[in-house]
DNA sequence: TCGCTTTCTTAACAAATGTGAACGAAATTG
DNA sequence: CAATTTCGTTCACATTTGTTAAGAAAGCGA
């Protein structure tokens, strides 16, 4: 049911019926189970995905150790756009929080989608520049908050997340050990 | 006297002697006074800027607050490139910490430039990932690692910049007060 | 150059965060 | 369902980082 993401689509740029059609023809459905990986470092991300569903983490390992930089949820895009466009190996990986619908498009069929209508370019564009604003936001609130307020600022922003996330990956997300956001929720 | 950048520019792609004398002949030199604005929060990026020397500091503001979040250098590209492709309003600073020489090159020549030869996209493509992967690892370690060990990590992997720029503005690209930066380094 | 402003350092103390360990709750597995 | 593992909480204590204030050093403009 891409109802939304229609008209996310529509609101991006001015498709055509026929443009989306096309496009909607080349959108795969599949699910990734809880725990698995979406991508994974040192692969190429040969998917755009849509979700309808579910969560799903970005995340960079350090000594083995996950750190997540994003999240995805319902109606979000999900990819390593860099990867995907430029078919290097990915540096992060993204893995399914809960069990996730998603409607993929793969890099040969977005080449395809583009030579009919060049403007489902500014899908990537669009998406591009959420990503990397979220992302400098965050990186500017590890640097100029304290673990207290990054929690608020956190509950606040994405209070649909709160309840999804393990602490121990909001811990990790906001920089503090789990015991020290124990800490603070009370 | 761009070799540098033309040596950069062959290891990207093949381009012919053609294709970089055309792209050479749409820069512009520019120079920016230290402390002065290459690209300023709510305007448009216009330029896709090569540093020839000198020294920029990407950074937000928050509160009045500048928190760096990037720099760059001599042979590094300068741009936001959201902003510059989208013609959509900056939602960063970039400003000199040194008087800086650019070479520029404005939105509407590389459209022109793109035209002739579109594998000059690689340009972006290049910057867009070494960009987002620098940044993804500044918000890893930020979350990751304790005050020292950032500190330890900087100077280490970036020992060029660590007396080019003023303490307080790496104390607060490293989440930490200028005192404690201070006390770090006895 | 002199005087002024900004930046850097130092110190004592306060506050925040990390560490290690223990325990119960919750989730997972077979 | 029971057994096992993982996750969340709490505590006491250690360590790190922030705060405030003051003076030294460096940079800047007249």
């Amino acid at each position: 049911m891409p109802g939304t993401l229609i008209n996310t689509i529509k609101s991006i740029g001015g498709f055509s019926d026929t443009d989306i059609d096309f496009f909607l023809s080349k959108l795969e459905e599949f699910t990734i189970i809880k725990g698995d990986q979406f991508l994974q470092e040192g692969q190429i991300c040969r998917y755009l995905g849509y979700i309808e569903s579910g969560l799903l983490m970005y995340y960079r390992t350090y000594d083995g150790i996950e750190i997540p930089t994003d999240f995805g949820i319902e109606n979000d895009w999900a990819s390593h756009l860099n990867s995907f466009t430029n078919k290097t190996p990915s540096d992060l990986n993204i893995k399914a929080l809960e069990n996730t619908r998603l409607l993929k498009l793969s890099a040969e069929n977005f080449e395809k989608i583009y030579s009919v209508q060049p403007k489902f370019i500014l899908l990537k564009d669009y998406y591009t520049e959420r990503s990397f604003v979220s992302h400098t936001r965050h990186t500017a609130d590890l640097a100029m908050l304290n673990a207290k307020q990054r929690y608020y600022k956190f509950m606040q922003e994405r209070p649909d997340l709160v309840n999804r996330i393990p602490q121990y990956y909001i811990a990790a997300y906001l920089g503090i050990k789990p015991q020290s956001l124990s800490r603070l929720r009370k």
